[in-house]
DNA sequence: CCAGATTTCTTTAAGTTTCAAGCAATTGGC
DNA sequence: GCCAATTGCTTGAAACTTAAAGAAATCTGG
């Protein structure tokens, strides 16, 4: 007994080396992954990805949103949010407007170019994440969805006792 | 035959939209942990995300790396390392020094204050992400590394078919 | 040896991102 | 109605990031 708790003395203070192997590999699928989306979205659309990522919430949302919500839906601060938003309306992808309801409120809604330039890439862009997942069966992707499921409602719970605001 | 075809017809140019959540649910969930980890360093060290990801690289080098290394292991850009260094030579975490076979080379390494710190840091780091994890079993554990070498060699192979190099 | 190609790093411009502070509008309690 | 707290957004500073172009050193094949 003395001798197996001294050979095992090296990872006592608990083994989590899995956990933070597992967050390495999760953290360098999605670099990699989201480097393959950028680069093909500059050199096919010349658009950046934050851009695109923005006119993908609002395409779903015909009526427009107001730039919180945005901020929430794309996890980013609200101060990103506006200057975005600045830019794309600048270039015409977006319509912007202040609510009649609440004078603080700026409503957005993508423009009629704007949703047909982000249609015409959109539909590139889901054959090129299909490309990337190519190798994974459908119960591969099942199962990565319950898996992935599980750990963001584990990532939430954490950063829900932590205190969630700073 | 013909009412089948007919029947599928919206689905018919391919189903991709499998993929498409997948990936969806895998940025969000890097999103939301990377968040949470960004968060905790800011408030418990006052260090910011990419400097503790240089310098978790540089831990494991004691002879020290090349930024061309450090920039590959990292997979982001030359001249983003290039900064980043620049800044952490600066505050004395780091030490760099000119290759003496090949002047074109900067190796850097801890230095011995950096090191403690970044010691420091990474205990508690592991302890954050076997929280954030917690809701996952051994199983859930291992099952999930194996998807997700699945889809990085998957990813990879698809980047590598493209061309690679922009 | 030498010219051209390659490699390593830096620089530049533009854009993204966060945090913190601040302003304006609204809401809620009294 | 009024004041305080909250909410929605903007601004400013600093840092991060990329892509592209450039400088310096090395390598390669004559």
């Amino acid at each position: 007994m003395t001798l197996d708790s001294e050979t095992k003395a090296v990872e006592l203070p608990e083994h989590h080396g899995d956990e933070l192997r597992l967050w390495l590999r999760l953290l360098t699928c999605t670099t990699l992954i989201e480097g393959e989306v950028r680069s093909r979205l500059r050199e096919r659309f010349d658009v950046t990805l934050p851009r695109f990522d923005l006119m993908a919430q609002l395409d779903k949302v015909p009526e427009g949103m107001t730039l919180s919500d945005v901020s929430k839906r794309m996890m980013v601060s609200n101060g990103n949010v506006t200057g975005l938003v600045e830019r794309l309306v600048e270039s015409g992808h977006l319509d912007r407007r202040t609510s009649d309801v609440d004078r603080r409120v700026q409503v957005i809604r993508l423009t009629k170019a704007g949703r047909a330039e982000f249609r015409k890439m959109a539909a590139e862009h889901e054959l090129w994440i299909a490309d990337i997942f190519r190798d994974l069966t459908p119960k591969d992707v099942r199962e990565l969805m319950r898996l992935l499921a599980k750990t963001k409602t584990s990532a939430q719970k954490s950063a829900r006792a932590r205190g969630d605001r700073g």
